[in-house]
DNA sequence: ATAATATTGCTCAATGATTGAGATAGTTTA
DNA sequence: TAAACTATCTCAATCATTGAGCAATATTAT
């Protein structure tokens, strides 16, 4: 009833197909996630924190503080706090205060976090190389591009929406 | 010092870029729920829940089930007990019970719930659709059939990653 | 300098979502 | 019919999160 769709994979590319690629892919992230936390009895919370705290590190915006990670996982002050507690005393992280501005604790991951990163990391890396081998650089450049401005168009969402 | 990759866009293809791209997918998407979530006095539990309902009545694998959610998202029996009943409350879904197998449990939503749904993901769909608009339809073909593939690949991670 | 204001991160009692063991009701197998 | 199994629910205990307030540091104005 639809479009015939010619081309052979066509019939998946419209908008309400997007809407349910996209809602699944995040609901395999945040299983990965979950399985990965329970199997080293952290939370779901101290994964993400973990994340930005890795992407922080690398990223040329400073590293990462618990002002940041209360905006960046939507958390209490008092949260922010208990789970930086819980990465620090199982040794993933340490803070370490801002010589400039003696308030500011900046957040960094120890050696051990580094290779705990990996492997939860580990599962999503099979997968996306996996999926990656099937497609040409050509096309990869097409789908990477897409994803940065995808990513782009959420942040400007919740940014400033009006 | 990495291949000197001639195309435009081709520095953002490789596979740690693509790792960049995924989580910060993840954390976007999180985000949007959460804040969601917040604006309607839920909690992301609930909106994870009330997204794998909506996928499910669409989906040919039948409608969900108590016992569906408590997989999908790693929820032990009275956590989603607890999820449905504040669902329930607040006249989101419905629990019907299948008239073959009265044990178990369908869980449909309400006509409340699908304009509330559609609220959620209006956001979810204006990024895409502004990502979507710069795109080909053989481009965004290629970009579809790519996030099949690896929400698959993710899906056989977690099944069977022996 | 000094006082007033702002900002960063922390503390702690209260709240409430989640856990986990068990109960209940229904189904299937022998 | 009895026994074993399954789906869901109940409920006390646990523990992450909230939210108000505090301590320490920085900034700005006078």
């Amino acid at each position: 009833m639809q479009s015939p769709s010619p081309s052979a994979d066509g019939r998946a590319s419209d908008l309400p197909a997007y809407a349910v690629l996209l809602r699944t892919l995040n609901r395999e992230l945040n299983r990965s996630t979950l399985d990965f936390a329970h199997q080293h009895g952290l939370h779901a919370t101290d994964i993400h924190a973990l994340s930005v705290i890795m992407d922080s590190a690398e990223n040329p915006d400073g590293p990462a503080t618990p002002s940041r990670l209360r905006e960046e996982l939507r958390l209490t002050s008092g949260a922010v706090t208990a789970c930086l507690d819980r990465l620090e005393r199982a040794g993933h992280i340490s803070r370490v205060r801002d010589s400039a501005d003696r308030r500011v604790v900046h957040l960094v991951y120890n050696p051990h976090a580094r290779s705990l990163a990996r492997e939860y990391f580990s599962p999503l890396a099979r997968a996306t190389e996996a999926a990656r081998s099937r497609f040409s650089a050509d096309e990869l450049t097409t789908i990477a591009t897409f994803l940065g401005t995808l990513n782009a168009a959420l942040a400007a969402e919740h940014e400033g929406p009006a």
